[in-house]
RNA sequence: GCCCCGGUGGUGGAAUUGGUAGACACGCAGGACUUAAAAUCCUGUGACCCGCAACGGUCGUAACGGUUCAACUCCGUUCCGGGGCACCA
C-alpha cells in the first residue's frame, strides 16, 4: 500500500472537524473531565489577514505552537491554543481607497482564504474560539476597556491605576497636594479643596484630563495637504510623501494618548518576571530608556547690550556700556585670576557669603559688562566691592565713580566696605549685606517672560553631574522659546538662519543626519559653582521633546560633544587627566577628577552624588529619573479603526456609557479624510450627532443632558484590538463582560507566545500596559500578559537574478532581449577572462546596437549596462534556469529571449551539455515584488501537510533566520515513505494483493534492541519538543525510522508507541496508521509514553582514548570499572604504547562515562 | 557610534553541563534494480599528506592569543554578518 497523503490528510481532516476534536472546554461549561486537567495556553501572535496571502515564511511559529500545544495535549494538560485575526488596519483602507471596496469585505474575502491556507497545514486551532478584532461583539469589549482607561488615573502614592472617582474625590478633600499634576507645562499646577470646588466644569475636566489613562492632548503628526492625510513615519520620505511625493509638514492635531509612561518603572521591572529573550528585554528597555542624573539650572548671562563694532573705541566711551565683548576674554582670565588669588580680605568675607549662607546666592569676580565685581548677588542686584590697596589714586576714583553710576544703570546697587571694616568687623559686614539683599526684590519675581533677560535661567538634564567642572558649552533645541529670549544681537541672524533651516527638515532627515551643524546663540549660561561663563549653542541633534531639550557638553568625556566642539572650536578642558588624550573623548567613570574645584581628586562614582546633594542644597538643580518614552498616540484620523465611545460638547470629552456599546462604525461612501486633519468618520454628520441630546453622568452621579454632543471622528489605532485579544479567546462569547474573571483565573497567564521580533516594542509594550492597568482595576489576576515568549526567525527569500543587457543608445532587438549568465558576468567582474573571450562577448553584445557601425573601439563598451533582474524562484532549479518556463513568463515577455553563457559565449540554444543558463542569488526579505515567494499550498499539494510541517521545522532552529530552499523537503517525505514501509510492503512488492499494499505489521515481543531505539527516541523527542528544538526532534525520528528499518522491526509494541511520539509532527499520517493498527479512539488523546531508563542502560561504553586531548583509538569498557583498572588496560593498548615511544605518561584521566586521556 | 546576537563541510544544520567536531538531511560521485526513466536501495563524501591497499599522519569550528589534561563551548583582542537604538543627553 502506498503512502497516500492527500487522501490521509483530507480524511482526517474532516473527521477531526466533524468530532471537534480541537474543541476546547472552560471549566465551568466543561464536560467536567477539563478541570481536571493543568492548563497550558499556547499562544500565536495575532496576525493581520493581509491580501497577499501566505507564504512559507508565515506558518514557521504556527507550526511550532501547534507541535508543542499537540505536545502538552498527549501529556496530559488542557491546552487552550486559539487563533484569530488583528482585522482592523490601514492596508484594507488604502485598498477601500484604490479599490472603492468596503474594507470589511476584502478583509472577509482575506480571513476566508488565510483560513483555507491554516487548514491546508492542518493545525489544532479551536476555531470555536476565533475572535476578529473588527467584530462589533469583540470591539465593544475594546471601547469598553478604553473607557475603564478613560476613567482611571494613576495613583503615584499607591502605585497602580485607580478609578478617577477616587480622584475627584481627594481634590474636593485637600485639592491636588498629594496628586501633583503630571504634565508641568499645564497651566495650573496646584490648587485647594476650595479652588477645586470654585473652578467651572470645563477646568475641573481640563485638570482632570491632565491624570487621566486614556486622555486628549496636542501632538505633531506627519500632514499631507495634498492628500488631507496623516502619514506615518516610514510614508514620509525625504520630508515628502512617499505616495506622490507631496509636501509633508509638521502639524499640531487633537489626539489621544495612553498615559504608559507612569507605568514604565513596572514595564521595566515586570521584565525580570518573564522569560523573554535577552535581546527582546533589552530592546524593551532600550525603548523605555530609563536613566537617572540630575537636572542642573544654569543663570544666564545678559548678552552684550549691543554688539561690538571694532576694537579701536575713543576712551571716553569706555566708560559706557561698549567694547564689552571685545575685553571678554582677557576679563575672563583676568576674573578667574583673581578668584584664584582673593586679598586676604576678599577670602574672609567669601567664607561669610559662599553656599547661600546669606540665603542668597553671591558670586565673586563676577563679570558685569567690562567691569568685574568683588562679589554680587544677581537675583537682588546688589555688587559689593572690598577696596583694595590699587583703588586709592585720584584716577581710580574716577573710574570707581563712572563704575558706580554704569552699574546703577543697570540696576545694581553698590555696597563698599573698606579692607579694615571687613577685617575687624566681619559679622556687621555679613549683616549688613544681609539686611540690604532681604530688602530688594528678587529679579526673577519681577521679571516677565521673554522680557529682560536677567534672571532668566537655562535648565539641563545630564546623567553624569560629576563632570559639571568639565562642562565647555551647552547645547539646545533649536525650536525652544527659550533661544528667541536669549539670542544675542550679532547672533540673531545667524540664529533664525538655522531655526529656518531646522524647521525645513524632517524629524528623520534630522536624526539621521551625521554631518555637525549649530550655531552659537550669543548668551552664556553660568556655572554655579566657578562662575565660569559657558558658551549657549543651538543644535539639531538635541531635541525638544527629550529631557529639558538643553544639555551640558562635556567634551572630553563625550564623543559627540568632543566633535562638536572640535567642529567649532570650542576650547576643550580636561577633568579627567590622563584618561583624556586630546583626541577623542573618554567616556570613563574611572578616572579621579581633576580641574574640577571642590571635587578635584574625587573618583568620578562618587562625584556623581556629591555634585547632586550639593545641587539640592544650593536649590539649583536636583536628583531625576528620567524616560525616553513618550505617552502612547492612541488615534488614527482613518475609518477603519474602533470608533471612541466619546462625545464632546464645549470642549469637555464626555463617555458613553457601557450601554451604548458597541458604538458601531457606520458605513461610509467615501474613505477620504474629513476637514481639518480629521478622519473620514467627520463627513458624516448623522452618526456623529446620533447622541444629540445625550443623558450623561455628570459629577456626582446626576444624569444631566448633552445637547450639541458630537462624537469622536478619530479612531483607534491597530494595537487597540491586539492588546487584549488573549483575554477574550479564553472567553469568546460572553456577552456580559470582556471576559469572566473565574475563566481569566483558570487560564491565566500566555504559558508560550510565539511570534516574531517586529512587535518587539509596539504590541509587546502596549499589551504588557493593558494587562497592569486591567490589573491595577481589579478585572484580572495577573499583571504581565505572557509568561514566555519564543522569537520566531524570518524566513527570507533566496532570490534568483537574470542579468539583462540594456543598451543606453537603443536595440535593434527589443523584442529579444539579451541575458548574460551568472557565470559569465562574475568572471568578467573578477578579470578572469581571456583577452579573446572579452572580444567575443562584445562582439556579441555590440551587433545589437543600433549605431553598430559607429562603434570602432572598445572604449564604446560603456555604452550599455547589464541590469539584473528579479526572476520568479519557481522556474529556477538550483541556480539554473527554466528556459522555457522563463519565455513563457510575464506572458511572454520574454518569448525571444537569447542566452549567452560563459562556456559557449553564445546562445545557450546549442546542443551542448553546458548550455545552461546560471542565475545570480542573493537572500533578500521574502517578498511578491521579489518573485521569491513560496507558496505553501504548492507544496502541501505536492508533498502533503505532514511532509510539509516537518521540513518548516527541520530547516533550522525556530528562533534563528534562514533562508527558505524547497530543495531538502525531499529528505523529509522519504523519511514519512521509510515510515510507512515499517506497516506495509510497498505496492509492487505486494502485487499480489492487489491495490492494497500488505500490511507487515506483527505482534510480536520486541527485542532489547529494539525497545532501546524505542525508548532513546522517547526520550529524546520529550526533550527536544519541550525545550522546542524542533530540527533535532526530526532527526530523531529520521534515526528512530533507520534504526528500525536495520532491524526489520515491524512490531506493533514499538510502532505503536513511535506513532503517538510522531503525532504532534506528523499528525495525520500517524492518526492514520494508528487506526489502522486497529486502535479506537483518536491519537490525539493518547498518552505520551514513559520513557524507562531500564531499557537504555548499558554495562559498557566505548570510550574514546585520548594522547594529549587528541582521540587515538577507542576503547570498549565496563563501566564499573575503577581508575586503577583502566589505567592497567590503557597501558597495555597497542594504540597507546605506539605513542608513548617506551616513555611513561604524566597522568592518566579518567571521566567515567565521558572518556579517557592520557597525558604525555 | 553605542548595545545585543551570531560566524562550524558545497548547503541547511548537530554537538543540551568544557570531554570522540561535522549527527540528521540536501547536494554531489559511484553502483544495484530497469529496455529506459521515475521510485527505491547500497557505497563514498571536511581539507591535505603517505600509500597498491590495510593502516596511518597533519590541519581544521571567522582570525590571533590565553586558561585547561582537554575548548565550537570559558576569557581577551581583531575581522565579518544580522538585529536594535541612533547625534536620546
Amino acid at each position: 500500500m502506498e503512502y497516500k497523503f492527500r487522501e490521509i490528510e483530507k480524511k482526517w481532516q474532516e473527521h477531526w472537524n466533524a468530532t471537534k476534536a480541537y474543541k476546547v472546554s472552560n471549566p465551568s461549561t466543561g464536560s467536567g473531565q477539563a478541570p481536571l486537567k493543568p492548563k497550558f495556553y499556547v499562544l500565536d501572535m495575532f496576525p493581520y489577514p493581509s491580501g497577499a496571502g501566505l507564504h512559507v515564511g508565515h506558518p514557521l511559529g504556527y507550526i511550532a505552537s501547534d507541535i508543542y500545544s499537540r505536545f502538552k495535549r498527549l501529556k496530559g494538560f488542557n491546552v487552550l491554543h486559539p487563533m484569530g485575526y488583528d482585522a482592523f488596519g490601514l492596508p484594507a483602507e488604502q485598498y477601500a481607497i484604490e479599490h472603492g471596496v468596503h474594507p470589511a469585505v476584502s478583509t472577509e474575502q482575506n480571513i476566508a482564504n488565510f483560513r483555507r491556507q491554516l487548514d491546508n497545514i492542518g493545525f489544532c486551532y479551536d476555531w470555536d474560539r476565533e475572535v476578529r478584532t473588527c467584530e462589533p461583539g469583540y470591539y465593544k469589549w475594546t471601547q469598553w476597556i478604553f473607557l475603564q482607561l478613560f476613567n482611571s488615573f494613576y495613583n503615584r502614592v499607591t502605585n497602580k491605576a485607580e478609578k478617577i472617582d477616587g480622584l475627584i474625590a481627594a481634590f474636593e478633600k485637600e485639592g491636588n497636594a498629594i496628586h501633583p499634576i503630571p504634565n508641568s507645562q499645564f497651566q495650573i499646577t496646584s490648587f485647594t479643596a476650595d479652588e477645586w470646588k470654585a473652578f467651572d466644569e470645563k477646568t475641573q475636566q481640563d485638570i482632570l484630563m491632565q491624570y487621566r489613562l486614556a486622555y486628549c492632548g496636542y501632538g505633531e503628526v506627519n500632514w499631507c495637504e495634498a492628500l488631507g492625510t496623516v502619514l506615518a513615519n516610514d510614508e514620509v520620505v525625504n520630508g515628502v510623501s512617499e505616495r506622490g511625493g507631496h509636501p509633508v509638514v509638521k502639524k499640531k492635531l487633537r489626539q489621544w494618548y495612553l498615559r504608559i509612561t507612569e507605568y514604565a518603572d513596572r514595564l521595566l521591572e515586570g521584565l525580570e518576571r518573564i522569560e523573554f529573550s535577552e535581546s527582546m528585554k533589552e530592546m524593551q528597555s532600550n525603548w523605555i530608556g530609563k536613566s537617572s542624573g540630575a537636572e542642573i539650572t544654569f543663570d544666564i548671562k545678559k548678552p552684550p547690550l549691543t554688539p561690538p563694532e571694532g576694537e579701536n573705541r575713543p576712551a571716553s566711551e569706555l566708560h559706557r556700556q561698549t567694547a564689552r565683548a571685545s575685553t571678554y576674554g582677557l576679563l575672563k582670565e583676568l576674573s578667574k585670576e583673581l578668584k584664584q588669588s582673593p586679598t586676604e580680605e576678599e577670602n574672609m568675607l567669601w567664607q561669610y557669603l559662599r553656599s547661600h549662607k546669606t540665603g542668597h546666592h553671591i558670586r565673586r569676580q563676577h563679570i558685569i559688562d567690562q567691569y568685574i565685581v568683588d562679589f554680587v548677588c544677581l537675583d537682588r542686584r546688589v555688587t559689593i566691592e572690598v577696596d583694595g590697596g590699587y583703588h586709592n589714586n585720584e584716577e581710580q576714583r574716577k573710574y570707581d565713580e563712572a563704575r558706580t553710576a554704569f552699574l546703577n544703570e543697570l540696576g545694581f546697587e553698590e555696597m563698599r566696605f573698606a579692607n579694615e571694616e571687613v577685617k575687624q568687623n566681619t559679622d556687621a559686614v555679613v549683616e549688613k549685606i544681609i539686611q540690604k539683599l532681604n530688602s530688594k526684590p528678587s529679579v526673577r519675581q519681577v521679571s516677565s517672560p521673554g522680557g529682560d533677560l536677567e534672571g532668566a535661567s537655562l535648565t539641563v538634564y545630564t546623567t553624569r553631574p560629576d563632570t559639571i567642572f568639565g562642562v565647555d558649552f551647552m547645547v539646545i533645541a533649536p525650536e525652544l522659546d527659550l533661544v528667541d529670549q536669549i539670542k544675542s544681537a550679532a547672533q540673531t541672524a545667524a540664529v533664525d538662519e538655522y531655526i529656518a533651516y531646522v524647521k525645513s527638515r524632517s524629524e528623520r532627515e534630522r536624526q539621521a543626519e551625521k554631518k555637525i551643524t549649530g550655531v552659537f546663540t550669543g548668551a552664556y549660561a553660568v556655572n554655579p559653582f566657578d562662575g565660569r561663563e559657558i558658551p549657549i549653542w543651538i543644535s539639531e541633534y538635541v531635541l525638544a521633546g527629550y529631557g529639558t531639550g538643553a544639555i551640558m557638553a562635556v567634551p572630553c568625556g563625550d564623543e559627540r560633544d568632543f566633535k562638536f566642539a572640535k567642529h567649532f572650536n570650542i576650547p576643550i578642558s580636561n577633568i579627567i587627566g590622563k584618561y583624556f588624550n586630546g583626541e577623542e573623548a573618554n567616556a570613563t567613570k574611572d578616572a579621579i577628577l581633576e580641574n574640577s574645584g571642590f571635587l578635584d581628586g574625587t573618583p568620578m562614582r562618587e562625584a556623581a552624588e556629591i555634585v547632586i546633594n550639593k545641587l539640592e542644597e544650593l536649590e539649583i538643580g536636583k536628583r531625576k529619573v528620567n524616560y525616553k518614552m513618550r505617552d502612547a498616540a492612541f488615534s488614527r484620523q482613518r475609518y477603519w479603526g474602533e470608533p471612541f465611545p466619546i462625545v464632546w460638547k464645549n470642549g469637555i470629552a464626555y463617555p458613553l456609557s457601557e450601554d451604548q456599546l458597541p458604538l458601531t462604525l457606520p458605513n461610509v461612501e467615501s474613505y477620504s479624510p474629513g476637514p481639518d486633519g480629521e478622519g473620514p468618520l467627520a463627513n458624516i454628520p448623522d452618526w456623529i450627532n446620533q447622541f444629540e441630546g445625550l443623558q450623561v453622568p455628570s459629577f456626582g452621579g446626576d444624569l444631566g443632558e448633552v445637547r450639541g454632543a458630537a462624537l469622536e471622528t478619530n479612531t483607534m489605532p491597530g494595537y487597540a484590538g491586539s492588546s487584549w485579544y488573549f483575554l477574550r479567546y479564553m472567553d469568546p462569547h460572553n456577552d456580559q463582560t470582556f471576559c469572566d474573571r473565574s475563566v481569566s483565573d483558570y487560564w491565566n497567564q500566555v504559558d508560550i507566545y510565539i511570534g516574531g521580533t517586529e512587535h518587539a516594542v509596539g504590541h509587546l509594550l502596549y499589551s504588557r500596559m493593558w494587562t497592569k492597568a486591567l490589573y491595577d482595576l481589579g478585572h484580572i489576576g495577573f499583571d504581565e500578559p505572557f509568561k514566555k515568549l519564543v522569537n520566531q526567525g524570518m524566513i527570507q527569500g533566496s532570490s534568483r537574478f537574470v542579468y539583462r543587457v540594456v543598451f543606453t543608445k537603443g536595440d535593434i532587438n527589443n523584442d529579444a532581449p539579451l541575458f548574460i549568465s551568472f557565470n559569465l558576468i562574475s568572471k568578467f567582474l573578477n578579470k578572469q577572462l581571456t583577452v579573446e573571450e572579452t572580444n567575443e562577448l562584445f562582439q556579441i553584445i555590440r551587433e545589437r546596437a543600433e549605431d553598430y557601425a559607429d562603434w570602432t573601439s572598445v572604449k564604446n563598451k560603456v555604452d550599455f549596462l547589464i541590469t539584473p533582474l528579479h526572476v520568479d524562484v519557481n522556474i529556477v532549479d538550483g541556480n539554473v534556469l527554466d528556459i522555457e518556463a522563463f519565455r513563457k513568463w510575464r506572458n511572454g515577455e520574454f518569448a525571444n529571449a537569447r542566452f549567452i553563457n560563459y562556456y559557449t559565449l553564445s546562445d545557450l540554444d546549442s546542443e551542448k551539455p553546458e548550455g545552461i543558463y546560471l542565475c545570480g542569488s542573493e537572500v533578500e526579505k521574502m517578498s511578491k515584488s521579489k518573485f521569491n515567494t513560496v507558496n505553501p499550498d504548492d507544496l502541501v499539494t505536492k508533498y502533503g501537510a505532514d511532509t510539509f510541517r516537518m521540513y518548516e521545522m527541520f530547516l533550522g532552529p525556530v528562533e534563528i533566520s534562514k533562508p527558505w530552499d524547497t530543495k531538502g523537503i525531499e529528505g523529509v517525505h522519504r523519511f514519512l515513505k521509510k515510515l510507512w514501509r515499517l506497516f506495509y510492503l510497498p505496492a509492487e512488492a505486494s502485487a499480489k494483493e492487489g491495490d492494497e499494499g500488505k500490511a507487515i505489521w506483527t505482534n510480536e515481543k520486541a527485542t532489547d534492541a529494539e525497545l532501546k531505539v524505542l525508548h532513546k527516541t522517547i526520550k529524546k523527542i520529550e526533550d527536544d519538543t519541550e525545550r522546542f528544538s524542533f530540527n533535532t526532534g526530526v532527526s530523531t525520528f529520521m534515526i528512530a525510522v533507520n534504526e528500525l528499518s536495520d532491524l526489520k522491526c515491524h512490531k506493533k509494541e514499538i510502532l505503536e508507541q513511535l506513532l503517538i511520539l510522531l503525532t504532534p509532527y506528523a499528525p495525520h499520517v500517524s492518526e492514520e496508521l494508528w487506526s489502522k493498527l486497529g486502535n479506537g479512539g483518536s491519537i490525539l488523546d493518547a498518552a505520551f509514553p514513559k520513557f524507562e531508563a531500564k531499557y537504555v542502560t548499558e554495562s559498557t561504553k566505548d570510550y574514546p582514548v585520548a594522547i594529549n586531548g587528541k582521540t587515538r583509538t577507542e576503547l570498549t569498557l565496563d563501566l564499573s570499572i575503577t581508575q586503577a583498572e583502566v589505567e592497567q588496560i590503557v597501558l597495555n593498548n597497542e594504540v597507546v604504547l605506539k605513542w608513548l615511544e617506551g616513555k611513561q605518561p604524566k597522568k592518566i584521566i579518567y571521566v567515567k562515562n565521558k572518556m579517557i586521556n592520557v597525558v604525555i
